[in-house]
DNA sequence: TGAAAAGGTTGAACAAGTTCAATAAATGAA
DNA sequence: TTCATTTATTGAACTTGTTCAACCTTTTCA
């Protein structure tokens, strides 16, 4: 199997390639190794990558003026990477992302992605796909951010991720649900009691 | 000047298009009228529009189990509204859309955009940038709602869409922020105080 | 293997935000 | 113009979530 094979198929997943078009896109993206705790992303640098997860974990993230820590999402294998805004405008990234597992990547160029989106017109239609979805991703979770309680959104988030919960520490959960971890702890304790 | 004038300047702030196309494409856009209260999409149903305000003002919103109304966002002159999640995939909405003052929108079917991604290859990259964009812009508010206090939510709303904030009610701005409207109206008491 | 670092829990005092109810002000429709 | 409806304000009691500090457990890595 194909370093790559795991890339194919999530793009099979959003749109239909023939295979001139698959293997012409999948070799523009070369693996890269990224052991816990590396960044790939500073804020303050340019994006210049997007990435597709093959093995391990990641974390984008804000930090605010008070050195808070607002998680944007985790991406585990089979997830996307990358500041669009910094990568497609070329600007300075206001987002840090860390591996938080020994990880790896297979990253495409700004040069390569556009040289896909100019020759392979199907890429257009992909990454078109791909951004609505994880758009209307994004939009339901900010409607349960502005209606709903912590404790629903905790229990929301371990139903809805089993799979990143289990890999997740609490600190790390508690920065994507937007609370405390002192906060989620008590949240745990009530859960745990409460029966 | 043509009632699609408003929409061939839209479309050219991201994409350039031939003449040819962009008539092709905006011709495929009927007017509708939509006075004040008006639902344009009620939840329940399946979203059939992608709409382009010409005039006026609306609210696309969540009703919770407690009757509560979360806004996602408001769409004034020059926006875009639909639910993408209804109108892509032929499902029941979850949202609301609310004329909140009388309007004109240009409204697309299902089928012409699929008409226009089938035959007009930009249009595919017009809405996969314009996605893209509405993405980056969400990813910051959410954000925002993670990190910071109701006060500099308001703040920043005032500041970076002073044109909402002079046109809407405070129970609106209240729905958007996530807070009660009675603590939005004791943020205002505070702010007017404090000098 | 052992010391240091990171993660998790708990309590007390506090701050942020909600709920409910009462009242006032603005808007709208007949 | 008037009456009804919607919007805005305020206070009191309450709930949700934060902060800080102390302490304990688990993981890491030299």
């Amino acid at each position: 199997m194909s370093m790559h094979q795991l890339l194919r198929e999530n793009i099979e997943q959003h749109v239909h390639l023939t295979e001139a078009e698959l293997s012409g896109f999948t070799t523009l993206f070369e693996l890269k190794n990224v052991s816990k705790k590396q960044m790939l992303l500073k804020a303050g640098e340019v994006c210049r990558f997007e990435g597709f997860v093959t093995k391990g974990m990641f974390r984008v993230y804000h930090i605010d003026k008070n050195a808070a820590e607002q998680i944007l999402y985790f991406a585990i294998e089979n997830w996307w990477i990358t500041d669009i805004d910094s990568f497609t405008n070329e600007r300075p990234s206001q987002l840090f992302i860390e591996a938080i597992e020994d990880s790896e990547v297979l990253l495409i160029s700004k040069k390569d992605k556009e040289f896909a989106y100019a020759n392979l017109p199907k890429i257009e239609k992909l990454f078109r796909v791909m951004t609505q979805k994880t758009h209307v991703a994004l939009q339901r979770r900010m409607i349960d951010n502005l209606g709903k309680t912590a404790d629903q959104r905790y229990a929301e988030f371990i139903e809805k991720y089993p799979q990143l919960f289990r890999r997740l520490s609490n600190l790390q959960i508690a920065a994507y649900l937007g609370i405390s971890h002192e906060f989620l702890s008590k949240i745990r304790n009530k859960i745990a009691h409460k029966r």
